[in-house]
DNA sequence: AGGGTGATTAGG
DNA sequence: CTAATCACCCTC
């Protein structure tokens, strides 16, 4: 009877539901998204996390139930979105690497000026901008809004897996997943090496 | 190939 | 307080 869908697979391992992300569709402020990439960050026990060592301020929500958005300020500029996955207490979420526009094409057009369509949601801090997404998100119940999350019933297609973009730190487990021979799954860029100290 | 940008974090 | 790091994007 409820008007809001039902996130509670969510709750589950963050590894098996990074995958059924996939073909989900994501909507903000007039524009909706297919989600063709995303790579599961294992809280706690993972290195690659925001949440490895502990809660902070920033990282609190990931800890806080499922079905939660996660958005993060990088690099001074740019924001990224994940879905909070996994039981209270554990702190495992989803990045949302890519998507598809799929409606308000012209809305999505204009936030991100001089991109190709393709490229429009193509990248995370891309996917945040086509969809008007701040950290003033951060924190939102995805079942009820104003950010709407809405699971697929079937991926649309064979999933693929590979190493996480970017990361320095267990850059081994390969938790990221994207849907085969879709052009907007973005294109794997391994983490820039520390630039060494001069050397004595 | 390199630069922009500022919050977040650990450490003194 | 300081200094290092950062799950990225754009332009050349």
């Amino acid at each position: 009877m409820s008007g809001s869908p039902d996130l509670s697979v969510l709750a589950g391992d963050v590894l098996d539901v990074a995958p059924r992300l996939l073909g989900a569709h994501l909507t903000h402020a007039g524009v909706t998204v297919r989600l063709t990439e995303v790579e599961a960050y294992a809280g706690q026990d993972d290195p690659g996390s925001h949440a490895f060592r502990g809660p902070t301020a920033r990282n609190a929500v990931m800890f806080g139930p499922a079905g939660h958005l996660y958005a993060y300020l990088i690099y001074g500029m740019h924001v990224c979105a994940n879905v909070v996955t996994g039981t209270p207490g554990t702190a495992s979420a989803v990045l949302l690497r890519a998507g598809e526009v799929v409606e308000g094409l012209d809305v999505a057009r204009g936030r991100r000026p001089g991109a190709s369509d393709r490229d429009l949601a193509r990248g995370p801090a891309r996917l945040c901008r086509a969809l008007a997404i701040g950290l003033e998100q951060g924190g939102a119940d995805l079942a009820t809004g104003p950010v709407l999350l809405l699971l697929a019933t079937d991926h649309g297609g064979p999933v693929e897996s590979g190493p996480r973009v970017g990361l320095r730190q267990a850059a081994e487990h390969p938790w990221r997943y994207w849907l085969a021979g879709e052009p907007t799954v973005s294109a794997y860029r391994p983490a820039a090496p520390l630039r060494r100290r001069p050397a004595g």
